[in-house]
DNA sequence: GCCGTTTTCGGCCCGACTGTTTTCAGTCG
C-alpha cells in the first residue's frame, strides 16, 4: 500500500471511532498520524525496512503495528471489522456540509443513520427534531448539504476516475481482438465531473471485450446490451461503456460519442442543410471510413476539439472563422502557487524548486499560507520575512528556474488582506486568497473581494469561487463584479489547477475572457509530485477557450515580471 | 492511542463562527 492509501484507511478509523463514540481522544490520534502521514516525504516502505515508523510523531506502537501489516498484507484488520460492523457508507455523512464526526455519530446512534439515503429518509420523515440541540436552521442546514451531494451523486471527478480508466484503456488496448480503441464521452472531452466513463473500440467480438472487463480489478459486472454497447460499472456504480464499432464507422460513432446533444444536433442540421444523412447510430454511408477531420471537413467546418464539444458555440464559432487556438500544457512556464514545509506543504522550498524545473518551468513562485491561516501553519510577518532571505539565496544557488518570493494571503473578512502594504511590498507576487468566512452574502462577498483586487500587490486572487468538485459549491459571488475589476486593475484570476478545486469553472472562464481577464493556472502543490497537476487546469481553461496569451504563466520571465511589476 | 514527565498516568488542541443555548457544542479551514 501507498502511504496515501495507509493514511486514507488510517483517517476512516479515526472517523468511524468517533462515530461510534469512541474516546475523542483515541480517535484523534488515527487522524493524527493520518496527517502526518499525508505530509511525509518518505516512503513508509522504506521506513519501515529501518524501524524508523516511530520516529513519525504521532505514531506509537498500536499505529505502527497497523501500518506494518497493511505494507506486510494490504489490509488491517481492525479496520476491516469497523467497516463490517459499521458498513462504509456511514462515511460519506461526513461530506455533507456541516456534519462532522460528532453530529454523524449520533444520527447513527439515535436514529441508526448509516448512509445518505438513510438521512434523506430521516430528515424526510421530520426524525432529526427529536434530537438534542437540533433547531430549525441546523437541520436545513444539513438538508441544503446533504441536496447538494444528491446532485453530485451520479458524477465522478475526473481524478477519482483517472486510474481505472487507464487501467481500462490498457486492458482493451492489449485484447488481441481490438484493433483500436480511444477514450470517448466526458472523459474525452475533459470535463472536470464525469457522468460516465466511455470507450470506443474496434472490435467485432463483444465477448471478448466483457471477458477482458471480468478480469479487472475495480470493474464489475460486465454485461453485453443491445447494439453492440457493453455496459459495466466502476467505483461504486458508476457507469462504464464500451462501445463496439466497424473500422469504417470508427471516426463517425468518436463523433457522435464525443459530442454532447447539442453539438450534434446542430451539425446534423448544417447536415440536413446540404441534404447529408445525420450522423449518428449507425453512421450514414456518407461517413464510411472518414476521419472527424473530413467529416468537419465535409460540414464546411474546420476540426473542433473534443474541449469544444459541450455544446453549439464551438461550431457558431468555426463558422464565423472565430475558433480559438486553444493553450497547451506545454505552454506553461512557470508555476505561480505553490506551498512548502513552511505551512502546510510536504517538501522544503528547495525539493519545490528542483522538482518544478523537472518539470521544466523557467520560474516558480513559493506561496505559503498567511498568518490567520493557523491550521495551515501560516507565516508570521517574521517567518515570512525569514522565508524572502531564504528564497534569495536558493535563488542564488540554483541555476536554470527563476524562484519567486511570494505569499498566498488570506483576504479578511473585511476584503483587508492579512499582512500589511508594507511587507506585500517585499514579495515578488502576491496571490489573494478566501480561506475563511464563507457564508457571506453575495454583495459583501463581492466587494471583498473586489477590495482585495484594488489592493496594488496583489497579483493573482486564488481559487477565485472557493468551490470542492463533488464536496462543497463555491461562495456566493458575482463573478461579473470581480471579472471587472480584476480587468481594471490588471489582476489575474487564478483557474487552481489541483484537480479536486478546478476553480474557476470552464464557463466562468469563458465569460472572464470576453471581459479581457487575465487568468494564471496554478498548481497550488502542496508537494512536488503535485507540481505536474497543471495539464488539470490546462483541461479547464482549453474549455473556458483560452489562448495562450490569455494565461499569465505562460509568459516569459522577463514579460512576467513587466507584467505583475 | 500518544506523549512526556523531575517517568507509567493525566492531559491531549487553534481560533472564528454559528446555532442553540443562557454558557456551550460543533464545524470548518
Amino acid at each position: 500500500m501507498t502511504n496515501d492509501e495507509i493514511s486514507e484507511v488510517l483517517s476512516n478509523i479515526s472517523n468511524l471511532l468517533q462515530i461510534q463514540g469512541d474516546d475523542t481522544f483515541r480517535a484523534r490520534i488515527y487522524d493524527r498520524a493520518a496527517e502526518a502521514i499525508d505530509v511525509l516525504s518518505a516512503d513508509l516502505h522504506q521506513l519501515a525496512e529501518e524501524e524508523r515508523l516511530r520516529s513519525i510523531p504521532g505514531i506509537g506502537q498500536a499505529i505502527e503495528g497497523k501500518i506494518v501489516e497493511m505494507l506486510e498484507t494490504g489490509r488491517c484488520r481492525f479496520y476491516d471489522d469497523l467497516v463490517e460492523e459499521m458498513g462504509a457508507e456511514v462515511l460519506d455523512l461526513l461530506a455533507i456540509r456541516g456534519v462532522g464526526a460528532k453530529t454523524a455519530g449520533r444520527l447513527y446512534r439515535e436514529l441508526c443513520v448509516k448512509s445518505l439515503a438513510d438521512l434523506r429518509a430521516a430528515i424526510d420523515g421530520d426524525r432529526l427534531k427529536q434530537m438534542k440541540r437540533m433547531g430549525a436552521k441546523t437541520i436545513a442546514t444539513i438538508d441544503e448539504g446533504l441536496r447538494f451531494l444528491e446532485t453530485q451523486q451520479a458524477m465522478r471527478p475526473l481524478w477519482q476516475i483517472l486510474q481505472i480508466a487507464s487501467t481500462v484503456f490498457e486492458a482493451l488496448k492489449n485484447c488481441s481482438d481490438v484493433k483500436r480503441v480511444d477514450f470517448t464521452g466526458d472523459f474525452r472531452r475533459r470535463e472536470e465531473m464525469l457522468r460516465s466513463l466511455d470507450f470506443i473500440v474496434e472490435c467485432a467480438d463483444t465477448g471478448a471485450i466483457v471477458e477482458v472487463l471480468s478480469g479487472l480489478d475495480g470493474v464489475a459486472s460486465p454485461i453485453i446490451q443491445a447494439d453492440l454497447h457493453i455496459a459495466a460499472s466502476v467505483d461504486r456504480g458508476f457507469p462504464l461503456r464500451v462501445h463496439c464499432v466497424s473500422a469504417e464507422a470508427y471516426e463517425a460513432a468518436l463523433l457522435a460519442t464525443t459530442s454532447t446533444d447539442a453539438h450534434l444536433v446542430r451539425l446534423n442540421q448544417i447536415a440536413a442543410a446540404q441534404a447529408l444523412e445525420a450522423i449518428g447510430q449507425p453512421p450514414p454511408d456518407w461517413s464510411a471510413n472518414k476521419t472527424e477531420s473530413d467529416l468537419y471537413g465535409k460540414l464546411g467546418l474546420p476540426f473542433i476539439v473534443p474541449e469544444l464539444r459541450g455544446d453549439a458555440n464551438s461550431i457558431e464559432a468555426a463558422l464565423a472563422g472565430n475558433l480559438p487556438t486553444l493553450i497547451e500544457t506545454s505552454d506553461l512556464r512557470g508555476d505561480l502557487h505553490t506551498h512548502t514545509n513552511w505551512s502546510d506543504g510536504r517538501h522544503s522550498i528547495r525539493e519545490m524548486v528542483e522538482a518544478a524545473k523537472a518539470v521544466g518551468h523557467e520560474y516558480i513562485a513559493i506561496t505559503d499560507h498567511s498568518q490567520s491561516s493557523r491550521v495551515a501553519n501560516g507565516l508570521s510577518p517574521e517567518r515570512l520575512q525569514e522565508q524572502i532571505q531564504q528564497i534569495r539565496e536558493i535563488n542564488t544557488e540554483i541555476d536554470g528556474i527563476e524562484v519567486l518570493a511570494g505569499s498566498e494571503v488570506d483576504i479578511l473578512r473585511d476584503g483587508s488582506l492579512d499582512f500589511p502594504d508594507a511587507l506585500l511590498a517585499q514579495l515578488d507576487i502576491v496571490v489573494a486568497s478566501v480561506h475563511a468566512g464563507f457564508s457571506l452574502s453575495e454583495t459583501e462577498m463581492t466587494e471583498r473581494m473586489i477590495r482585495a483586487i484594488e489592493n496594488p500587490f496583489v497579483k493573482i486572487i486564488g481559487h477565485p469561487t472557493g468551490r470542492l468538485l463533488g464536496q462543497r459549491p463555491g461562495y456566493a459571488v458575482n463573478l461579473d463584479a470581480v471579472s471587472d475589476a480584476a480587468a481594471a486593475h490588471r489582476v489575474a484570476l487564478e483557474i487552481n489547477a489541483s484537480p479536486s478545486r478546478l476553480d474557476l469553472e470552464p464557463s466562468a472562464v469563458r465569460k472572464a475572457r470576453v471581459r479581457n481577464v487575465l487568468l494564471s493556472v496554478n498548481t497550488d502543490a502542496h508537494a512536488t509530485a503535485q507540481l505536474q497537476h497543471g495539464a488539470f487546469g490546462v483541461n479547464v481553461a482549453r474549455r473556458g477557450w483560452l489562448t495562450k496569451i490569455d494565461v499569465l504563466n505562460t509568459y516569459s520571465l522577463a514579460a512576467l515580471k513587466e507584467t505583475i511589476s
